[in-house]
DNA sequence: CTGAAAGCGCTAACAG
DNA sequence: CTGTTAGCGCTTTCAG
């Protein structure tokens, strides 16, 4: 007998006169008499009948959600993630849990070790180090994990990565190509991968420019607007004794470039006539920068629909057991008017560089 | 008997040698001999068993899950939300469900309606348009609701709102304040209940500081930065033609106001000295514009915080049935560089006025 | 303090 | 085509 909470398949089966078990197979369109439908279907509509799906989870094993964790949504990085991953999601079906880890460590790791609990059938994660209990938590993580960042080779889960060496090296070397030569560089932590890897490709530009590497004009700082806007400060401070000022401010990221022009704004010096700035990850703030800010498109976005689709992938399963896969996003240059070619030499277009 | 799958409170039962019951006793701490404790929590260490959150679910009725749902997570008013939501869910032991309906109306009943699918304990929702079909959704919502933004008076769901009106007032008139005279209005759709309120706050505004409500000063277009943009190019070319320039704009976001900046830049005009500019939400794109943007916080974080607190007190629901409830957040001017006095008169302080 | 057993709501095997 | 029944994994009476 039917009580009064919400209405069950019992309660439909009841009021058609039918058994759970027609109700059920009506429900899921797996056939019936017409006459079964129709009393089942009008029974459900009367009642408005929405299946419970946690029950249903509980029979199936599968939850129809999927976890995304990241550091702190306030990054328009992982907004962008989001929004690709949860279009993907949405067409497919599936919820969307979201799970900030405020960077802590701990918190990537219990989000990993959750998975056990069934929650949710699949999690993308964006670590933002990788420590061997990491690796270890994926090994034996209870639910198929997709990694948006680098990972070593033989890590156990597919990944998808940004090659901001390349992305960082696009940008100086563009840089370069219009002429300056005092190129300063902004960096997040340096123990971080993309601190490390942007910081190589800045390296590998100036060689290539035949660009000397100055100490003094790399400053390793947070990704932050204010860390940008400090950074500048600290950089023309330093500059006021080494000799001739920097002429372009390498960034990063975008959150940096912000900073950074703003300082440079403030110290009244003109963008990009006395200094070009560059930034990172092109994202919503490029076009809040005055000058629109010339920056590397690292596919923050494909890197959430690959994830997302990866994931799917994995989440269906066919077939025999794939071996984990590694994708990376080819970096691309979007030159805007923030490195136009200042007071000195105009320069040419490099490879990979787009205009918009 | 135990198979393949995760450890179940059977698997651990087996090894330690008791009841099930025991096991779940055990482990949700309801006593037991010391003995029994001790076997089933090595048991239960040594096969690394993590509870089915799908079962416990639907044996206690709660997911311990809740839904959050607006247009865009693109809009930082919605990022700042989402923070303070999942701060308060979180350390609550609940997990967050992100639902971006693309301000499609039809996508924000079923949210509401897909709440009797026990997905979630509870909504916390952003409409964009108030609709009778949406009351009555939320009337026979299956759990409870909280809304951000404005419902008629005898709406079924506790809400939060902001108050746009005043806030656009304080904006208007802190503007009128600091001697501008030709103050033009770039809002977002009229239709809505935050374009109808922030139109109100300016008329008001112009007609307490004795201004001319002047129909060809205000354009009303979308929420973006690039509409913000059009719209300054249009205001402008309007104003050849009646004579004076504009000398202030009031945007109905920040991010009209950060198109509205830049279109201001390009044309040659300088913030503030030709031109103030002032938004509203006070999100982090006032410190992306230049000069920084005096802005009226609405205060997203608080009413996210506000309706996170008001659902989860309701999901507790102890005592007799509450009334529906409605808070209202207190605007609060933020001054900055954007609306320094320009060329004309210099203005005092108006109520509620904060500098930043 | 402990174990047996019921049951949350659903789907799917298995008979009929 | 349909009904009966088992069972997903857990918590919670109810006896003992």
């Amino acid at each position: 007998m039917t009580t009064g909470g919400p209405p069950t398949v019992e309660t439909i089966a009841e009021r058609a006169g039918v058994s759970i078990a027609s109700v059920s197979r009506v429900l899921n369109g797996h056939g019936a008499r017409p006459e079964t439908v129709r009393r089942v279907e009008r029974a459900a509509a009367e009642v408005g009948y929405v299946a419970n799906a946690v029950a249903r989870s509980l029979k199936g094993g599968r939850t129809k959600q999927l976890t995304f964790a990241m550091q702190d949504i306030g990054n328009p990085v992982y907004v962008e993630m989001v929004r690709q991953i949860q279009t993907i999601t949405k067409a497919q079906g599936y919820r969307l849990l979201l799970h900030s880890t405020d960077a802590v460590a701990e918190d990537e790791l219990a989000v990993v070790r959750s998975l056990a609990d069934r929650t949710s059938d699949g999690l993308i994660l964006c670590p933002i180090r990788i420590t061997p209990e990491h690796i270890e938590a994926l090994r034996t993580a209870a639910q198929p994990v997709v990694v948006i960042g680098s990972l070593p080779d033989d890590a156990p889960v597919d990944s998808v990565r940004a090659d901001s060496v390349t992305g960082a090296e696009l940008a100086v070397r563009h840089l370069a190509g219009t002429g300056r030569r005092r190129i300063a560089f902004i960096n997040g932590p340096a123990d971080t991968v993309p601190g490390r890897n942007r910081r190589l490709g800045y390296r590998r530009a100036l060689d290539a420019c035949g660009l000397p590497a100055d100490p003094l004009l790399t400053v390793t700082t947070e990704f932050t607007i204010e860390a940008g806007a400090r950074s500048v400060e600290a950089l023309l401070e330093r500059d006021a004794a080494p000799g001739d000022g920097l002429d372009a401010v390498f960034c990063a990221n975008d959150q940096l470039a912000l900073g950074a022009s703003q300082a440079l704004h403030s110290r009244g010096l003109r963008i990009p006539e006395d200094v070009a700035v560059a930034g990172m990850d092109d994202t919503v703030l490029v076009r809040a920068c005055w000058p629109p800010l010339t920056s590397v498109d690292l596919g923050s976005a494909e890197r959430g629909r690959i994830a997302a689709e990866m994931l799917l992938e994995r989440i269906a399963g066919q077939g025999p057991p794939v071996p984990p896969r590694v994708r990376t996003v080819t970096p691309r240059l979007v030159v805007r008017a923030s490195s136009a070619p200042g007071a000195s030499a105009p320069g040419g277009a490099a490879d990979g560089e787009v205009t918009s």
